[in-house]
DNA sequence: CGAATATGATTGTAGGACAATTTTGACAGA
DNA sequence: TCTGTCAAAATTGTCCTACAATCATATTCG
């Protein structure tokens, strides 16, 4: 039924981007279900599956385990990084501020360059139409919508520490859970912060991204403990 | 006239650990000033200097780029970082709101746990006492005093953001210049923000906090441009 | 059935090999 | 003296092999 679609790398890739090419491997399958959270990743069996040496595939490892999205224990392996009740709590406290930093910095500059320009550009495409929207559609433009307001916020280093905060996991993770009423809602605060930004007011901005993560956070946190890792103290 | 002190890796230590050994070796090479910024580590040079393999070392530098540390340059090779003025301020910028909201949480709960008896032992060996105080002493008060309020704080994913910062980079670029006059300034931060943590108060702990790096910030980025990397738009 | 043990799998680390690429240093010409 | 060119040397990226330490699993024994 299923073909052995195997990613051998393409090899005439330049030299100098195999690790950046296992890591998105893995990310991807990731994303995509393929290694679910909490599974385990096996060295050699990666380097089969992708024609890769065992030393690319343990520098992928270091990679994405100082970016936070899979767990090494020396000795034992990696695993699919899962998060718990009271760490998802936490990320979103830091998200909270960081994103509100986002926001606030985007409304201060949406009259630079062609600031406006992008941020109605992507405004258009992602704007609430009122009709259903598919889960992996709204991912979609959730995180174009966030990546944007980085983007005009013009803090590139605020791009990197927002994307190293494991969002992609907690999507995985909590996502699939999401109900059209959540998605209505998210849609409605996009909206609120769209606004704000385009009136190029800060304070509102900020403070409007800041609810819109808190109601989010409220609700993931009110899942079953079925949807986070066991907490292990 | 120097000693040529060889720091060869303590082989009775427990396998699992040795790229962790190569990071620190090279942190506080970059700390103690032994490692300059820009300076370029060549792989080869460290494995026979701590008697590590190359893997390893590649792994370390995985770390550290991820970490933002160093620069790692496809087939040129890796660099202790230097931040750009550019850089500095938003970097700034994301330490202000992470480590307001450290300080906010640490107003917060201040009386759980032994969390006040941790703060006031603390706080009774860096609190100022109007002496003269040496460079590399405050900087040791310094971290202390704020790794210590984002422990109180209790978010641990926060604790691992703040560190992945970049700070130890900024302060050697920086640090060297500061005079007595900022660290008595800063200084008397210090204490405006413990006291509005003992009395619990977060929203007055988390301003304080964010006007002692506004501060901060200001009187870095006045720095002449000697003291950046050269903006490379 | 539970505990001890043997067996196999996987990791951590060292080290060699070799082509691709960059850096260095020598050299000729302006 | 400066500058551009080119070969030599150094360094990187990647793969490979090897082997002990450690973990995981199956098996045997009580």
């Amino acid at each position: 039924m299923s073909v052995e679609l195997v990613q051998e790398r393409n090899s005439d890739q330049r030299r100098g981007g195999t690790v950046d090419f296992v890591v998105q491997h893995l990310v991807d399958g990731i994303l995509h279900g393929r290694f679910a959270p909490g599974q385990r990743l096996v060295a050699r069996d990666l380097t089969e599956e992708m024609g890769v040496s065992r030393g690319s595939v343990r520098e992928a490892f270091r990679l994405m385990a100082a970016d936070g999205l899979v767990d090494l224990v020396p000795n034992k392996g990696v695993t699919v990084r899962r998060l718990s009740r009271h760490q998802t709590r936490d990320l979103f406290e830091i998200r909270e501020v960081l994103e509100g930093l986002a926001a606030k910095l985007a409304a201060q500059r949406i009259n630079v360059n062609d600031n406006r320009a992008m941020f109605e550009s992507m405004w258009r495409t992602v704007r609430p139409r009122g009709h259903h929207l598919a889960w992996d559609i709204f991912i979609e433009h959730n995180r174009l919508f966030h990546r944007t307001i980085v983007s005009v916020g013009g803090n590139l280093l605020l791009k990197d520490a927002i994307d190293k905060l494991q969002l992609p996991i907690m999507m995985v993770q909590v996502g699939r859970m999401m109900a059209d009423e959540n998605i209505q809602q998210s849609e409605n605060d996009h909206a609120t912060i769209a606004d704000a930004i385009l009136d190029g007011d800060p304070g509102r901005a900020a403070e409007a991204m800041q609810n819109h993560l808190r109601e989010l956070a409220d609700w993931v946190l009110a899942l079953p403990d079925s949807a986070f890792k066991r907490e292990e103290n």
